[in-house]
DNA sequence: AGCACGCCGACT
DNA sequence: GTCGGCGTGCTC
C-alpha cells in the first residue's frame, strides 16, 4: 500500500496537490519540504498531510515525490497550524501563505544548517610535562579563563594573529578545535533595569499574574510614560522562567534604537528580524530562533511567523500602526495573527500604544482585553501645550502661517530645535498652466504629477513614472506655468530663505532612500546639527529628539475630508503621536496645528478631551453605521487592462455571492476604485459587509471554487482583503 | 506564478 | 522562409 502526500506548492492556485510517496522515503512527514515535478518544472513544496492510498487509479494518476529535503520536518506543528489558520482566515492560497511566512532561503530549499565559527578550548587533562613558548603560554592562559570554547575571531582580536601557534598546540594535544554555532552576542556591560514608577509596576504585576494562559492586555500609555520599560521588565521575568519572548514593532527606522534598549538591560540572546535585512541574515535569524538559540526575537510584521518552540509571551508595540497590515499578496494583519498565535500557544499577549486602534479599544470596552493605562510621563516631563492655528489667516510664506513663523523664530532664538510635519513629498503637488488650465498628470494613473525641484523632475507617487520638469505647457505652449500646494522640499527652501543662518534638515522618502541614511539623519538631529527639521510622517514615530520644543503640523486637514472611514481615527493617532515629539527633555514643548477648519468639532474634542474621548466618539459612530470593529468588512479587488474586465468579473462574483445567505452579508458594488487607474491597470472592487463574520467566511469558502474557475477571472488579477484597513 | 503551445506579423 | 509577440490553458 502506497502513501500519498498532500503538498502546498508555490503557485497562486487555491488548492493542494497529491503525490505518491516512495515506500523507502520514511523521513517524509507533515511539515517537511519535498521536491516534486509540477508541469514541466521541478519545485519545492511543503507536506500538508499524509494518507494511505485507497483508489488504485491514483497510482496511475499521481506523480511521485522526487526527494525529501529535510531529515526532520522544518515546520513545527505550531507554525503549521498558524500558517494554515492564516490561509483559511484570509482566504488566501495555502502555497502562497508558506511563501509569505517563510524566508526565501527556506522556500528555495537551502539546507537548515546554522553558520558555525571556529572555536578553541583546552583539553581537560593538562600536559604539565610539556614546555611552552611565550605565545603558546599566552593562548593557554587566555583559554584557561573561560569554561567555554573561545572563537578564533575573539582570540585573534585579543592576542593578534596566531594561527600557526594554535595548530602547533593542537598537534601537541593541548587544545582542541570546535565548530560552534554563531550565536547572537550578549552585551556584557549591562545597565540595571530602571526602577518602575507605581503605575508601571502595577501594570507589570497585573500582566504577570496572568502569565500562564492566553489573555490579552492593552497598555494605553501616553508618550513618555515608559511602555518600553514595562516590556523590558516583563521580558526579563519571562526569560527567568526560560521562556522565549516575541516582540513586534512597526516597519520604520527605529528598530536599532528599540533593540539597543533591550540589549543594554538584558543578558539575553536577541535576534532581530527586519524587513531591510538581507536573505542570508534573515535565514540565520530564523534558524537561530527555530533551534532555540534565541531568547528574544524582535521584528516587524513578518516576524510573527518566526518559529519559537518555547514561546512564553508576545508583545506588540504601537499596535495601532498600519504597517502591521500587509497590503499585497496575503493581506494579513500581524496583530491579528499574533493574537491567534498566542491563543494557540495558550500564552499572554500584550498590545501597547499611546493611541490604541478602535479594534483594540472596542475589545477592551467589552472586557475581552484588560485595559491598563499609564498616565504619567516616567521622565517627569510635562505634556506640551497644543494650539490650533487658522491656516486661512496671514501667511509668512506658502504653507506657513505668520503665527507659526513667529513661534519658530522665538524658539530658534532660545537655541531650541523645531520639528515641522507636512504630509507631502516634493516641492508642490500640482503643476498648472495659467492660460489653458492644463495640469500635469500621470499617463498611467489617475493622479497628478508632483513637482520635484531638486531633481528637476515631475514624478508620480503612485507608480514609478517620472519625466523632466517642463517650462512650457504641452497643450498651448504657454510659458506661464504655476505650481500649487506645498511639499517638504518647498518648505525646506522657504525656511532656508527665512532663516539663512539656521541649518535646516529635510527627512522624507527622497532623502532617506539609501540604506542607513535615515539613521544618519536621526543621529545628526540628536547631536543638534540641525535646528529646523522638516519631514513627513516618518519622523513622527517613536524617535526621541531631546531638544525639540516646538512641533508644527502644516497640513492637518487632509484626514478631515477623506472619504475613507478610518481617516479621522488615523488623523487623531497621528496628531497625538506628533505631539509626543515635543518637549521630551527638560524643556517643555509646544505644538502648533495649522488647519483651515479650526472650528471643526474634531479639534475641540481631541485637544480638550484627549484621545480616549475621541476614540469613544468614533466608536459610537462606527456602532451607528455598523462599520468595523462593530461590523466586519471584506473587499474583493480586481485589476485589469480595461475597466470592463474588472467590473465584469466582480459582477459575476457578486452574482454568485448573492445566492443563499438570507441577507446576512450585504454585497455592495462593484464600483471603480477611488483611484480608478493605477500603474496602467483599471481597478474596481466589491465590498462585503456583515454583522456575522462566520457567515461571511462560510459564504466565501462556499463560492471560492466557482469564483476561481470563472472565465472572467483569468483576465484580471484579483484578491480578497479580509478586514481591510482602507477602502481605496 | 511559470511554462508550453499556438497562431499571426516583420525581419534576414 | 523563421524569430518572437502575447492570448490561452494547465499544473497532482
Amino acid at each position: 500500500m502506497s502513501r500519498i502526500a498532500e503538498i502546498a506548492l508555490p503557485c497562486p492556485l487555491r488548492q493542494t496537490f497529491d503525490y505518491l510517496i516512495n515506500p523507502s522515503s520514511l523521513e517524509i512527514k507533515i511539515g517537511s519540504r519535498v521536491k516534486v515535478p509540477f508541469g514541466s518544472r521541478e519545485i519545492i513544496g511543503f507536506v500538508v498531510s499524509i494518507t494511505e492510498e485507497k483508489d488504485p487509479a491514483d497510482l496511475e494518476r499521481l506523480k511521485k515525490v522526487i526527494y525529501c529535503l529535510d531529515p526532520a520536518p522544518i515546520i513545527s506543528k505550531a507554525l503549521f497550524e498558524l500558517i494554515h489558520w492564516t490561509s483559511h482566515y484570509y482566504h488566501h492560497p495555502i502555497g502562497d501563505c508558506y511563501q509569505v511566512a517563510l524566508p526565501k532561503k527556506i522556500r528555495s530549499g537551502e539546507p537548515n544548517t546554522l553558520k558555525t565559527v571556529n572555536a578553541w578550548s583546552l583539553v581537560k587533562q593538562k600536559k604539565t610535562a610539556l614546555r611552552f613558548g611565550k605565545k603558546q603560554q599566552e593562548i593557554i592562559h587566555f583559554l584557561d579563563q573561560s569554561d567555554q570554547a573561545i572563537s578564533q575571531k575573539d582570540l585573534y582580536e585579543q592576542l593578534g594573529s596566531c594561527r600557526s601557534t594554535l595548530l602547533n598546540l593542537l598537534e601537541k594535544g593541548v587544545i582542541e578545535q570546535h565548530e560552534d554555532i554563531k550565536k547572537p552576542a550578549i552585551e556584557t556591560n549591562l545597565i540595571p533595569l530602571k526602577i518602575l514608577n507605581s503605575e508601571q509596576s502595577h501594570t507589570v504585576k497585573d500582566i504577570w499574574n496572568n502569565k500562564s494562559s492566553f489573555n490579552v492586555s492593552l497598555i494605553q500609555g501616553i508618550t513618555g510614560s515608559g511602555k518600553t520599560e514595562v516590556y523590558i521588565q516583563l521580558t526579563a521575568e519571562m526569560l527567568a522562567e526560560n521562556r522565549q519572548v516575541l516582540i513586534l514593532i512597526p516597519e520604520i527606522g527605529l528598530t536599532e534604537q528599540f533593540v539597543a534598549r533591550f540589549k543594554q538591560h538584558l543578558s539575553a540572546k536577541i535576534v532581530v528580524i527586519n524587513s531591510s535585512m538581507n536573505e542570508t541574515d534573515r535565514h540565520q535569524a530564523w534558524l537561530l530562533a527555530q533551534s532555540g538559540h534565541a531568547d528574544i526575537v524582535i521584528g516587524t510584521r513578518s516576524a510573527v511567523f518566526t518559529p519559537l518552540d518555547n514561546l512564553g509571551l508576545i508583545i506588540i508595540d504601537e499596535e495601532h500602526d498600519s504597517s502591521y497590515k500587509q497590503q499585497d499578496s496575503l493581506r494579513y494583519h500581524a496583530r491579528n495573527v499574533a493574537l491567534m498565535r498566542a491563543k494557540q500557544a495558550d500564552i499572554p499577549i500584550v498590545l501597547g500604544s499611546a493611541t490604541p486602534s478602535l479594534e483594540s479599544f472596542y475589545r477592551a470596552q467589552s472586557q475581552q482585553y484588560r485595559l491598563l493605562t499609564l498616565t504619567q510621563r516616567a521622565t517627569g516631563a510635562v505634556l506640551p501645550e497644543v494650539m490650533l492655528v487658522d491656516s486661512r489667516g496671514p501667511k509668512a510664506v506658502n504653507g506657513l502661517s505668520t503665527v507659526l513663523y513667529k513661534a519658530i523664530e522665538a524658539e530658534l532664538a532660545k537655541d531650541n530645535q523645531v520639528l515641522l510635519f507636512i504630509n507631502k513629498r516634493g516641492y508642490a503637488p500640482v503643476l498648472m498652466c495659467h492660460d489653458c488650465q492644463w495640469q500635469a498628470s500621470c499617463p498611467d494613473c489617475d493622479a497628478k504629477m508632483i513637482i520635484h525641484q531638486g531633481r528637476y523632475q515631475l514624478r508620480c507617487h503612485h507608480c514609478g513614472f517620472n519625466q523632466a520638469l517642463i517650462k512650457n505647457c504641452p497643450e498651448c505652449e504657454s510659458a506661464d506655468l504655476g505650481h500649487y500646494g506645498v511639499g517638504t522640499e518647498q518648505i525646506e527652501q522657504s525656511l532656508q530663505t527665512l532663516f539663512p543662518a539656521v541649518p535646516v534638515l529635510r527627512i522624507d522618502r527622497d532623502t532617506t532612500q539609501k540604506v542607513g541614511a535615515f539613521a544618519k539623519l536621526v543621529s545628526e538631529i540628536q547631536q543638534g546639527g540641525a535646528k529646523i527639521l522638516v519631514g513627513t510622517q516618518m519622523l513622527a514615530k517613536g524617535h526621541d529628539f531631546h531638544d525639540v520644543t516646538l512641533v508644527g503640523v502644516l497640513d492637518a486637514d487632509q484626514g478631515l475630508f477623506s472619504a475613507d472611514f478610518r481617516a479621522t481615527e488615523v488623523l487623531a493617532q497621528l496628531i497625538i503621536q506628533v505631539t509626543g515629539r515635543a518637549g521630551r527633555g527638560e524643556k517643555s514643548g509646544r505644538v502648533y496645528i495649522q488647519s483651515s477648519q479650526t472650528e471643526h468639532p474634531f479639534w475641540q474634542q481631541l485637544l480638550h478631551h484627549g484621545y480616549s474621548e475621541i476614540a469613544a466618539a468614533l466608536l459610537a459612530e462606527r456602532k451607528g453605521s455598523l462599520m468595523p470593529p462593530v461590523g466586519s468588512l471584506c473587499v474583493i479587488r480586481a485589476r485589469g487592462k480595461a475597466q470592463v474586465l474588472s467590473l465584469d468579473f466582480l459582477t459575476e462574483v457578486a452574482g454568485l455571492l448573492n445566492q443563499g445567505h438570507q441577507n446576512a452579508v450585504l454585497v455592495l458594488g462593484p464600483v471603480p476604485a477611488m483611484m480608478e487607474k493605477r500603474a496602467g491597470y483599471f481597478r474596481a472592487q466589491l465590498l462585503l459587509t456583515t454583522q456575522n463574520r462566520k457567515i461571511l467566511h462560510q459564504l466565501l469558502d462556499h463560492h471560492m471554487p466557482a469564483i476561481s474557475s470563472l472565465k472572467s477571472s483569468r483576465k484580471v488579477k484579483w484578491s480578497i482583503d479580509i478586514d481591510p484597513i482602507d477602502l481605496m
